[in-house]
DNA sequence: ATAATGAACTTAATCGATTAAGTTTTAGCA
DNA sequence: TGCTAAAACTTAATCGATTAAGTTCATTAT
């Protein structure tokens, strides 16, 4: 391994000034920064991260924080798609990914103590259960955090436009002429919270009365979920015209249970999803969703993590929030 | 944050004597040893990764590379469930997982000076261009590394047992009657020769004619590929009665291409996907695919990576071929 | 009694990079 | 020329943990 020492003799400047030289001091001759960058491209330097983080504190790692618990992890796309935006943005700007878990080997730690023995300069929190104390405990400490679709008091936040996502939704389903609408929603969240007030409100702006048996509790991520809340659906006297799954995982679960029932989609019964994963846009129909812009919301996450981490002394929280988009598929049709 | 030194101070050993205690160095009292963990828990101790890092070396971090070039990332399912298994193994032994990539920041290396710059002890290789001259580098490099579905001389390597996949679905279809099978494969990497080369073995041994037209090359993952390759299928004076797609992804262009040609999945036409990712599960009828064992293949990778690492004197090179396992689903029936 | 042995601990150097404080060199000006 | 100030560099301490080499002290052997 190239060190700043051999860079040293190299050139025949003290480590002090190879230092200095490579990383801007001003107290360097231009000339003599030349010399030692060249020199330090020769021999193939690269600093030693570790050697850095020891003395600066600065690791220039970013931890990421994915609940285990759940089990979930990356495979929703959702999530992949946010963590690869992070990785990407954040390496865009020299840093490197550290994933936080909690007992890692046989060291017992906590997100907090993980975060520090690593000297990760900053987390992301993606997808936790935002009131766990380990994961509060790490939100009130001094290391900067970013939270998504979660707001931690006095902490930047990034927000998916959940609200603006179901009232489109539903105007547009509306404007197709669906007055009866039924919402299978998923846990409650605090995410699942705002989806459905959106909806009770956005449905009471539209005057559309809905009756609570078209307001169901499914699973995110279920389809055996969805498929027992459609059937539930379908056996109403005043079944719905137009169903609204928890995203669009579930949907496959509905279109599944309506299929063996012989209801037509969209002809017979309208659906939409949420999410706007890959999947709904090769099903055909095409499935009419709302797709979370994931790429930005995990890009301004490491964004204004980094700001926080390079400059502390300007930074403010913030509270941003990300606007999807309506797909606009074949699973919406008039009802008759 | 709680260093050696205060440990040291607070139960009246050196510094020395406090690291050997935590170690399990032969010459400490077992009475000191305990006096001194019991000190580390009151006060919350936790090594600094990046001092003991530069000092030994070893940085209890493990590489993963994913290739950045082809930009599939971790949206594949089959990579996402590798990575979770990779980061869980890792976890479990005490590692954490670093994403080795090219161009961190501006700072321009490749694939091994990232690793060095990190100190990471080893690397997983999970999906990369073999042949990218940075990978062979850091294949043909002192740091230890493992690769998934790829092997470099006297190295370990992990390989999905492709030959047996393919056999066990072409004597499954055969088992059923089918006698004109079509194959619809990806692009033409080591993999994709394994299945091709697999898929005419098994037909040849049982007897089965493969005209050239029935051996069409798609794309991964791409349904519109495989929606165009079936219509060809669809096209041929004398059809196929069964096809093979090339995942369960691509599954889904052939499935709409069908149901768009009024082609009945399966009394009209048989088929069968690769992978067995969730998606392949829910739909219905089922799909008849084969699930590629990848949470075994992440945790043996890993395993074997730290092998290597902690005792690199008794180390040999190893392959290991995983099997999966056939899911039989709805989508072959017997043919007319 | 003295030396030898070994257990249990301490001292001090080290990993590679950074940086406050100190030193030398150069430049500027009367 | 001589003095001062600024520029350009070096020295040395430091981050936290590890470890080779050294020290102390009790125990055993001769």
């Amino acid at each position: 391994m190239v060190t700043i020492t051999d860079i040293a003799k190299a050139c025949g400047y003290s480590r002090a000034t190879v230092s200095k030289a490579l990383n801007g001091a001003p107290d360097v001759k231009k000339e003599t920064v030349e010399r030692i960058q060249e020199c330090a491209r020769k021999l193939g330097y690269h600093p030693n991260a570790a050697a850095r983080a020891l003395k600066v504190g600065r690791s220039y790692n970013i931890g990421v924080l994915f609940s285990d618990t759940s089990g979930v992890g990356l495979s929703h796309e959702y999530f992949s798609r946010i963590f690869e935006s992070i990785k990407k943005e954040a390496e865009k700007q020299g840093y490197d990914i550290t994933f936080i878990s909690q007992n890692l080997g046989t060291m017992s730690m906590d997100y907090l103590e993980h975060t520090r023995y690593r000297s990760c300069d900053g987390v992301v929190i993606a997808s936790a259960d935002f009131h766990d104390p380990a994961i509060v405990r790490l939100g009130e400490s001094d290391v900067p955090t970013v939270t998504l679709d979660y707001q931690f008091d006095s902490r930047t936040a990034i927000l998916s436009d959940n609200v603006q996502g179901v009232d489109a939704l539903v105007r547009y389903v509306y404007g197709k002429g669906h007055r009866r609408i039924a919402f299978i929603h998923g846990e409650l969240t605090s995410v699942t919270q705002k989806r459905l007030a959106s909806f009770k409100k956005t449905c009471m702006e539209l005057g559309i009365q809905v009756p609570p048996e078209y307001i169901l509790q499914g699973i995110y991520h279920d389809p055996k979920s969805s498929g027992l809340q459609t059937r539930a659906l379908l056996a109403l006297p005043d079944p719905p015209t137009c169903i609204f799954y928890p995203d669009d995982f579930s949907y496959i679960g509905g279109m599944n249970e309506l299929e063996r029932q012989g209801v037509q989609v969209p002809d017979q019964m309208s659906t939409v999803g949420y999410d706007g994963i890959h999947l709904s846009e090769v099903l055909r129909p095409r499935l009419t969703t709302y797709r979370q812009n994931a790429e930005r919301m995990g890009a301004e996450a490491a964004r204004l993590l980094i700001e926080e981490i390079e400059q502390p002394d300007t930074w403010l929280p913030q509270q941003i929030t990300v606007e999807g988009q309506l797909l606009e598929g074949g699973t919406v049709a008039e009802p008759d």
